[in-house]
DNA sequence: AAACTATTCAATATATTTGTTGAATAGTAT
DNA sequence: ATACTATTCAACAAATATATTGAATAGTTT
């Protein structure tokens, strides 16, 4: 094998993976993922996908070795193969929405058409843990809460929010969070709290981020 | 807009730039022009394209804003559009060696059948430079030595290496380095350097991700 | 074993990507 | 202006990716 031979064939192979990431759909199912684990059917409700076109991509995911699966019963559960899968995709999404301005704009006209439009990021986060009280709530369905969130946050599903805000303080600080930047749940938990009165910031991030940097996370 | 037509657009523009990337010419493009900025030219010389068809890549990575462009003259000098490029790319051939075992495979294999294989990372070489003397070479173009360097390391390029080896000494051990992980120069060098009764290996990784980590460089 | 369920497979039509070729363009030098 | 050079464009053929549909499969329950 020579230089260019062997050149040909690792850029392949890399291209190849690359490959299987280069899909919108794909990108949603990775970033779904990156939650814990979910099965076919689910995945496809999620993604409002027809399921015989989820699974099809799954194929593509697993076959690529970006994701496992886990038979349990008549379900087949797909998870992330690994946390280099989640780094890659974090990787591409920064890279997105820092070099491509269509990105930022539609974020910030869909939050501000819906939303009052406001972030912190974790960093900003991390600062007003250190300097006050802050309440953070996990806005994501039960069973992901579940499988991981941030340390000492409530879960309160954004279905239930309307009714158990009345467990919320309405003086500290609230900061809602879900699963990553493009996660609306959060932007709606915000809206519906601001409107009540609370004082109540999306992260901008989602809880695979904090949980990439280290952060203190708790289960169950 | 809905949510369901916000994420299609967000995630079909994160694709969009996915794709962009998604092809062995062009990761091999984005590898190269990491080390600087490169003409149509000298790209299409070093990944062994026509320059048409160079050109025709180089256009998909301009127009998904990944590199950017320098007219000089007649020549038209493309590099990366930023650091979060780079970052990309590694964390796409992170996530590949680790994943793909064919890449490693190819990678072992390629080394061992025309050079010894032996090598030391970013890690161990940081460590070895702590515990005692230690030569490191450059055996990149000067072009892209003179762009930037590790600091302290001697500049032979691969093609001038048998004749100045000389310069270099016996008894201390020698690394070498050059572009990358999918870099030959390095292995050359290695492999010319032991035959001649110098203690050579290469580095596992290339400058661009030396600089990347913050360790000390120097330029020109 | 038969009925049932979640998932995958297979076949096809359509759209996108890629390589190839030769012509066109934009800038430089004469 | 003319000749020249590096790069890009345009058009086409071949290869690949995607969505859609309905059938097949693997495992569970009765």
């Amino acid at each position: 094998m020579n230089k260019r031979e062997f050149k040909d064939r690792v850029y392949g192979e890399l291209a190849r993976i690359t490959k299987s990431l280069a899909n919108p759909h794909r990108l949603e199912i990775i970033e779904l993922l990156a939650q814990g684990d979910f099965s076919v059917e689910q995945i496809a409700e999620q993604t409002s996908l027809p399921i015989a076109n989820a699974s099809q991509h799954l194929q593509v995911l697993k076959q690529a070795q970006l994701v496992d699966i886990n038979r349990q019963g008549n379900f087949i559960y797909y998870k992330l193969a690994n946390g280099n899968v989640f780094k890659a995709w974090k990787a591409l999404r920064e890279l997105g929405v820092e070099r491509i301005a269509t990105i930022e704009k539609l974020v910030k006209d869909f939050r501000q058409s819906k939303f009052k439009f406001e972030s912190v990021t974790i960093e900003g986060l991390l600062q007003r843990l250190e300097s006050g009280k802050v309440t953070i709530i996990d806005v994501r369905p039960t069973t992901e809460f579940n499988r991981g969130h941030i340390a000492n946050a409530i879960s309160i599903p954004i279905s239930e929010l309307k009714e158990r805000m009345i467990e919320l303080p309405k003086r500290t600080e609230i900061i809602a969070y879900c699963r990553g930047p493009f996660c609306v749940y959060a932007d709606e938990a915000v809206a519906i709290l601001n409107k009540a009165g609370y004082k109540a910031t999306r992260l901008e991030e989602g809880f695979p981020d904090w949980s990439l940097m280290g952060l203190p996370i708790e289960m169950n």
